[in-house]
DNA sequence: TCTGGTCGCTTCGGCAGACG
DNA sequence: CGTCTGCCGAAGCGACCAGA
């Protein structure tokens, strides 16, 4: 039996090959430490990525980087084999001219073109939906309290089947956990919320969820955040998950702080914290691969249906 | 060729009612 | 009283098409 066994490192490698790869399709012009990373990443053999990451591989910017890499250089060679090939002088070197000019090539397809618009065509999609639910909310509360939490399981070695087994968990947990937060007494009741699936090459599953509080009847985000994470981690997994509370961080350490009390007036936060919510739209390529029969990623509340408004007239409505 | 709109299919969320 | 089940409308997703 084996492990999907993933590091840090090899997650920080792919998303740098993915934005390169990126850069390179777009024709940019690339910098000196640009083209020093290129090598350094050429010299990565794409047998250990796909032993330590094998899910990953699926993103079509990846894809393209190591097809590019095997029409130019053997696949065969290792990193010290690479940095001799590519030496010297960078603005001239043909190696990694015609590395660039393969990439291009991938990338130029009508294939390769197509599947990287039927994705963007998807995001934008749900994050219209994600901007639509929020206004919907803004529009019934003029005050939210806005919680994000990621929850993860700890992996079981026991289990046979390693990635559709823990699937089936987190589908399981995941509407144990929508339940409770629409019945449970035991919890503070979100009037929405936004999830959305995610195989971490770090972690294994989590989800990333966003819960929208009624800002009348809440005020502590982190704590809000806390009951609901320390509530998964024991009620719902019984022990087997984990949380990590967003809310906890300190808000300085983020350039977009869009979490927290959000008011209706807010403009600058209301962005920030549609910007939060677009992160969750975003194509986890590796689950797509995973070709599950419901390969379905992003998950959301109902629009709640409007409400009469009461009480003191909003002063500005710049939204509505 | 690309973008945006629409449609059908499938799954999901929310609710109500049954069950133990 | 808490949990399970089934139903219906809502929502995601892929495919097609029209127009820029």
């Amino acid at each position: 039996m084996t492990y999907v066994y993933e590091s840090l490192d090899t997650i920080k490698d792919l998303d740098a090959i993915a934005t390169l790869s990126k850069k390179i399709a777009k024709v940019e012009s690339l910098s000196r430490s640009s083209k020093r990373e290129i090598i350094r990443l050429l010299g990565i053999s794409e047998e250990g990525l796909s032993i330590d990451a094998p899910l990953y591989g699926m993103n079509p910017y990846v894809e393209a980087f190591f097809s590019a890499k095997n029409t130019v250089i053997s696949p065969h060679a290792i990193d010290q084999d690479v940095g001799k090939l590519i030496s010297g002088d960078l603005g001239d070197n043909k190696l990694l001219k015609d590395f660039c000019q393969s990439l291009q090539k991938y990338t130029s397809t009508p294939e390769f073109k197509r599947t990287i618009r039927i994705n963007r065509k998807s995001e934008l999609k749900r994050e219209n939906s994600c901007s639509r639910y929020i206004d919907a909310h803004l529009e019934n509360y003029a005050r939210l309290i806005v919680v994000r939490i990621d929850l993860r399981l700890r992996i079981d070695p026991d289990k046979v089947n390693f990635l559709s087994d823990l699937f089936i968990d987190m589908a399981r947990f995941w509407r144990r956990l929508r339940r409770d937060l629409r019945e449970s007494e035991k919890i503070p009741k979100p009037e929405g919320f936004i999830g959305k699936l995610e195989h971490g090459h770090y972690r294994g599953y989590h989800f990333h969820v966003m819960l929208f509080f009624d800002g009348s009847k809440h005020q502590k985000d982190v704590i809000l955040a806390r009951m609901i994470g320390e509530h998964w981690k024991n009620e719902v997994t019984e022990g087997r998950g984990d949380y990590h509370n967003c809310n906890a961080t300190d808000p300085a350490k983020y350039k977009y702080y869009g979490i927290g009390r959000v008011e209706h007036w807010d403009i600058e936060k209301i962005e920030n914290l549609k910007f939060a919510a677009c992160y969750l739209a975003k194509t986890d390529y590796s689950l797509n691969s995973l070709n599950i029969s419901a390969n379905r990623t992003f998950f959301r509340g109902t629009i709640p249906k409007k409400k009469e408004r009461r009480g003191r007239k909003r002063k500005c409505n710049p939204v509505f």
